[in-house]
DNA sequence: CTGCCTGCAAAGGATTTGCACTCAT
DNA sequence: ATGAGTGCAAATCCTTTGCAGGCAG
């Protein structure tokens, strides 16, 4: 599956840096490739802990910055709760939309910011990563018992 | 000055629901009206310290959270760094940018992503709150100077 | 072998909470 | 006076870091 190949582009660029590939390294990109596209540190340290229990989080942590360093994954800020990661190959490339009520989060084509992007670019000279933080609002199920009830 | 204004606001919306205006309130209320539009929770600290020193930081958050609570200020999530708060009635209503570099704090006007907002909600059913969160990207000078040097 | 990477534990920053006391109403 | 709100300190949560030893190449 695609988990080898992965694996294989980390070993290279490890390599080509003089940096190693290891067990912990090798559970989280276990981890990072045979689940949800974005998860949490906790949830990727109790996928990494079912391949590999010595594994510190210690580790996962340094082990995903690493990941960002590649460009082998991304993170993603979610305004109420805690960073999530996926892979930076994950299917198309996509922007988030966080339910500020129930937490959920939902993928959105990245077209959608394409044209607030380019009068950025061109009004402030700022380069926007629109899938960097996971916009905010309210889900639709959120939306209807907000407006039924309460 | 309009701070007065606001305190009774607040003064009217508290006493309503039997709660009370209190010196820390009053200090918290002061800095957020006579400072920059955004702040973190240590600058805000700051400036009720200089207000009232013995004004302690829990009562700060506690403060804020009130307000927001009564929808007299707004928080928004920034990626990299602290939670920042500003006056709901902020001149208009705005959204923010943060470079991932430099860590700066821009305001964009919030029609940047009406258009956005209108595809979620009728696409996904999504309410989008444009100003909840700070986008993220690189600023002017930081990308001038990623592609010239490095 | 060499030194990159690890586990551990402790430190760090931001925010919350339990508690007895204070003060706004 | 009465209980909402406070200061304080300790507790959480998430993440980072110093260090001695371990394993990849």
């Amino acid at each position: 599956v695609r988990a080898d190949a992965v694996s294989s582009e980390v070993r290279a660029k490890l390599n080509a840096r003089g940096e190693r590939m290891t067990r912990p390294r090798q559970a989280v990109l276990a981890a990072m490739t045979g689940n949800a596209d974005h998860l949490t540190v906790e949830e990727i340290c109790a996928a990494v802990a079912a391949l590999d229990p010595a594994v510190h989080r210690a580790s996962v942590y340094r082990t995903l910055d690493m990941l960002v360093d590649l460009g082998i994954v991304q993170h993603v800020h979610v305004g109420h709760g805690s960073t999530v990661y996926h892979l930076a190959s994950s299917e198309v490339a996509h922007l988030h939309l966080q339910c500020v009520r129930c937490g959920s989060i939902t993928d959105a084509p990245l077209a959608l910011l394409s044209s607030a992007s380019d009068y950025l670019e061109r009004t402030y000279g700022f380069t926007l990563d629109s899938g960097h933080v996971a916009l905010a609002g309210l889900c639709r199920s959120c939306t209807t018992e907000t407006s039924s009830s309460a």
